[in-house]
RNA sequence: GGAGAGGUGGCAGAGUGGUCGAAUGUACCUGACUCGAAAUCAGGCGUAGGUGCAAGCCUACCGUGGGUUCGAAUCCCACCCUCUCCGCCA
C-alpha cells in the first residue's frame, strides 16, 4: 500500500510514476473519494463529540440526583443522524481502502522504464556456458532416462504440473535445499525458520497477494460443503515470503534488533492461472515446487544496500554450484505488484539455449510494511515502518533442472557438483536406476 | 470431538452501565539526591486518524463483528483465539 499522505500531497506525481509500470491511477476518482471522506469524517466526529458531551452531562446530573429530561431531549435527535453519518463514512473508508489496496508500488528511481521483459537491463554475467560435444538433452529426458523422474505417476496421483522424483534424484532435490539453508545460515547470517504452509487472508493481504491475485492461489476451505467466508478460508502459500514476512505483522521491534534476516525452506503452491501452454513440459512451471527463501527486515535507509547483499547471497549459491547465470534489473513494467526494485537471477539452461529465472530479489520498501503495520522503534521516538525485502535463494526445482542440464554427460548420467557432494553422501554421479 | 476457564496498555493486573483511554505494580525515559551506582523521591511514558501556523482540541480503539442504551471495557448475540482436563492421533 502506498502512503496516503503522498497521494494527498502529490497525486499527479504518483500517477506519473505508476504510469511507468502500466498502471492507470485515476486521480479524479481518488480526489473525489478523498474529498467526500474528509467531509464525512469531520461531520461524523463532530456529531460524536456532541453526543459524548451531552451523555456525560446526563451522567453528572444523575450522579447529583438532578433532572435530566432537558438534556435527554436534546440528545434524542442525534442518534439517527449519527448512525447515517457513521454508515456513510464507513462505506467511504472501505471504498478508499479497496482503491488503495489495488495500487502497485512505485518503482524506485533507478528502475528503467519499460513495458515488459524485453526492456529489462542485464547487470552482469557470471561464468560461461559449457560447450557440449554431444547433443544436449533436457532435464525431462535426463531424469526419465535415469529412471528417477516420473511425470506420468504425478498425473495419476494428482494431475498435470506436478512431479514425482525417486532415488538419487529425490535426494539431490533434498540435498540442494539443505545445502542452501546451510550456506545462508552459516555464511550469510540468516536465521532459519520453519513456518506454516497454510495462511489466512490477512497474511496474504499483508504481502500483497490479496486482494488482487486471488486466482493465482490455492484455496483451502476449512469446512467442507459450506460457503466459505474470508475468515474460514486458508490459502496454500505461493512462497515462504508470505508466512515469513508476516512474522512482523502488527509488531513493533526495537531498532537495534534490525536487520532481521530469515531463511526458510518451504514448498510453494501456485495455481498458474493464465499460464496455460507456457512451460508445460518438465519441472520449470509446477503447481508445487520447493524454494529456499531469504527475507530481510531493515531500517529504511539500509534497504537498497540490503537488496544488493541479499541478491549477492543468492548468487553465491549459483557460484558454488558452478551454474552460469546473469543478473537482470527488471524494468518498471515487468516488476511484481509490491516491488520497488527487483533483480532477477537467470540460470543458463543448455537445452533451452537460454537463461531462465531462478531467483527474484526485491526491495518492497515500506509497501508491505504499511499493509501489515510492521514497524520498529528507536528509543522513545515514534514507531516507523520498516522496509522488507526478499529473494529466492534459490528455487530448488529449477536449480535441480539446471544441474541436470549443465552437468549432463554423453552417457545420460549427471555429475554431482563438487560443493554439493557432502550433502549427497559423497556421491559423484547420478546413474541409471534399474526400474522397479 | 467432550468439559471447563479466559482474552484489558511492553509485561503483570484492577475495573460488571456514567467525568474510564482505563487504578495499581513493573519495565522504560527525564530530573533530584550521590564522586558514581543502587535505593529513594518527583515528573513523564499506548496506537491510529481528523483539525490547526502552533500550543492544543477532537474522534476511534479494552480479541473480532453485530445489537441494546442518551451513554458500553462493563449487558445481549455470533464468531475467532488461548489455556487446563478428558478422548483421539503423526
Amino acid at each position: 500500500m502506498l502512503d496516503i499522505q503522498l497521494l494527498r500531497k502529490d497525486a499527479a506525481l504518483v500517477a506519473e510514476r505508476l504510469a511507468a509500470r502500466g498502471f492507470v491511477f485515476n486521480t479524479a476518482y481518488f480526489e473525489e473519494l478523498e474529498g467526500a471522506r474528509k467531509v464525512f469524517q469531520t461531520r461524523t466526529q463532530d456529531a460524536q463529540s456532541r453526543r459524548n458531551t451531552l451523555s456525560k452531562q446526563i451522567g453528572m446530573l444523575k450522579g447529583k440526583g438532578e433532572d435530566t429530561t432537558a438534556v435527554m431531549a436534546e440528545v434524542a435527535g442525534l442518534g439517527d443522524e449519527l448512525k447515517d453519518l457513521e454508515t456513510r463514512l464507513a462505506e467511504l473508508q472501505t471504498e478508499l481502502n479497496k482503491f488503495l489496496m489495488d495500487i502497485p508500488n512505485l518503482p524506485h528511481e533507478s528502475v528503467a522504464d519499460g513495458k515488459d521483459e524485453t526492456a529489462n537491463v542485464e547487470v552482469s554475467r557470471w561464468s560461461t556456458p559449457r560447450a557440449f560435444d554431444f547433443p544436449v538433452r533436457d532435464h525431462v529426458d535426463l531424469g526419465e532416462g535415469l529412471g528417477q523422474l516420473d511425470f506420468a505417476a504425478a498425473v495419476k496421483i494428482t494431475g498435470s504440473r506436478f512431479s514425482v522424483m525417486k532415488g538419487p534424484l529425490a535426494r539431490l532435490h533434498r540435498a540442494l535445499a539443505q545445502f542452501m539453508l546451510d550456506v545462508h545460515t552459516a555464511e550469510h547470517g540468516y536465521t532459519e525458520v520453519y513456518v506454516p504452509y497454510l495462511v489466512n487472508a490477512d497474511s496474504m493481504r499483508g504481502t500483497g497477494q490479496l486482494p488482487k491475485f486471488e486466482e493465482d492461489l490455492f484455496h483451502v476451505p476449512r469446512h467442507a460443503g459450506e460457503e466459505c467466508t474470508d475468515a474460514d478460508t486458508l490459502y496454500l502459500i505461493p512462497t515462504a515470503e508470505v508466512p515469513v514476512t508476516n512474522l512482523l505483522r502488527d509488531e513493533i521491534v526495537a531498532a537495534d534488533a534490525l536487520p532481521l534476516k530469515f531463511v526458510a525452506h518451504t514448498p510453494c503452491f501456485r495455481s498458474e492461472a493464465g499460464s496455460y501452454g507456457r512451460d508445460t513440459r518438465g519441472m520449470i512451471r509446477q503447481h508445487q515446487f520447493d524454494k529456499v527463501e531469504l527475507v530481510q527486515m531493515v531500517r529504511p535507509e539500509d534497504s537498497y544496500a540490503a537488496l544488493e547483499s541479499l541478491t549477492a547471497h543468492a548468487e553465491t549459491i549459483l557460484q558454488k554450484l558452478g551454474l552460469p547465470y546473469r543478473k537482470m534489473a527488471l524494468c518498471s513494467g515487468d516488476m511484481g505488484f509490491s516491488s520497488a526494485k527487483t533483480y532477477d537471477l537467470e540460470v543458463w539452461l543448455p537445452a533451452q539455449n537460454t537463461y531462465r529465472e531462478i531467483s527474484s530479489c526485491s526491495n518492497f520498501e515500506a509497501f508491505q510494511a504499511r499493509r501489515m503495520q510492521a514497524r520498529f522503534k528507536a528509543g522513545q521516538s515514534k514507531p516507523e515502518l520498516l522496509h522488507t525485502l526478499n529473494g529466492s535463494g534459490l528455487a530448488v526445482g529449477r536449480t535441480l533442472v539446471a544441474i541436470l542440464e549443465n552437468y549432463q554427460n554423453a552417457d545420460g548420467s549427471v555429475t554431482v557438483p563438487e560443493e554439493l557432494r557432502p550433502w549427497m553422501g559423497g556421491a559423484e554421479k547420478l546413474t541409471k536406476l534399474t526400474p522397479v
